[in-house]
DNA sequence: ATAAAATGTAGACTTTTGTCATTGCATATT
DNA sequence: AATATGCAATGACAAAAGTCTACATTTTAT
């Protein structure tokens, strides 16, 4: 499982890292069962994982308990709420699994170590926030003025994976639309 | 106006800075008429600015030309195109000015050198990056649900100023709403 | 100061989206 | 196996949002 993260890693900074094999000891494996939370609005995240295998959900509660999904994440990338986890301060959202996950967790003591014993891995995070951000600008230019079927019509160019992969309610408040409007614009296309 | 900035940083950094009047002279300043583009979508995004004073607009034209504001930014604030400074690629956004600005200027090389001069410059452009991370965040999350009427209402609450300082037209785009509806929906309430 | 251009409002109408109730199907649970 | 639970699809209807036109007003440019 480990592999994967290995990969990865030497994908972004290259197969010249000293002490790779440290690094990686640092990363505790889950086996997570779905529908688990790794993050709660409110609390404090304190860590960053890679996911190995399955799929994370990241979405807010509103006032009557509707969910808001702002991302849905699959294996090869990393997940966290990374303000919390940068800052101490509470998470505004929630990460719960969709399907049974692999994860490798680093807490923040770990992180910060790392960055000390490998100091190309502080562009490790620098290079997460920036992807995060990148993504969320890139969803908010995309989102905002598109209509319902529009919406529906991106998923399908760009993430047509995840419209078998998960359930069409998770779609639908990924993409901010009902789920009845949702299930008619499918059939329509 | 440098003394603006003088505060916004001694506001950050505290005001045990060493170099600070150094740093304050990589900064250019600016005067520019309303309707400039400072940062056009497909050219490379050269200058991190401080808004002293004005308006500026950041957005992406769709197929049809129609714009979408992602953010409109006032003084005290950092405004720039951060992916496209950072990575040197070009800039997927727009930032144009909706006011004559006063404006401070700064370009990489300038920037790269301040990070050397004083350490804790660092940070300045991690603390741009997580609280651009974070606003887009929370637009996300706030925007994505909500409905016409309530996406006045959070403006009117939140940035209240924005409705009488700048036109209909601009704020519609930045709600994601129909300029005829968002009229409507102020006449409302 | 004046003309030209852009903006804001309003009404009538169309289209899109949301809500609710119903049904069938699949998946857990005991 | 029987029951409960959650999910997806559909029809009927209500509500919201978009479009288009017209017109008044404000702002900008000359």
């Amino acid at each position: 499982m480990i592999d994967i993260l290995r990969q990865h890693i030497i994908g972004r900074l290259g197969n010249d890292i000293d002490n790779l094999e440290t690094v990686l000891n640092y990363f505790k494996p889950l086996s997570v069962d779905r529908n688990q939370y790794l993050v709660k609005q409110g609390e404090v995240c304190k860590y960053v994982y890679f996911i190995a295998k399955g799929c994370l959900q990241v979405f807010v509660y509103d006032n009557e308990m509707n969910e808001t999904t702002r991302d849905i994440v699959t294996e090869g990338t990393w997940c966290s709420e990374l303000l919390s986890f940068g800052s101490g301060k509470p998470a505004t959202e929630n990460i719960r699994t969709v399907e049974p996950c692999e994860l490798l967790a680093i807490d923040k003591q770990s992180f910060q170590m790392m960055v000390e014993t490998i100091p190309q891995f502080d562009k490790v995070y620098k290079q997460i926030l920036e992807t995060s951000y990148a993504n969320s600008v890139y969803r908010i230019n995309t989102f905002v003025a598109l209509s319902a079927l529009e919406r529906v019509k991106w998923l399908m160019e760009f993430r047509p994976k995840l419209m078998t992969r998960v359930s069409s309610k998770l779609i639908a408040s990924y993409l901010g639309i009902n789920k009845d409007v949702f299930s008619r614009l499918k059939a329509k296309l």
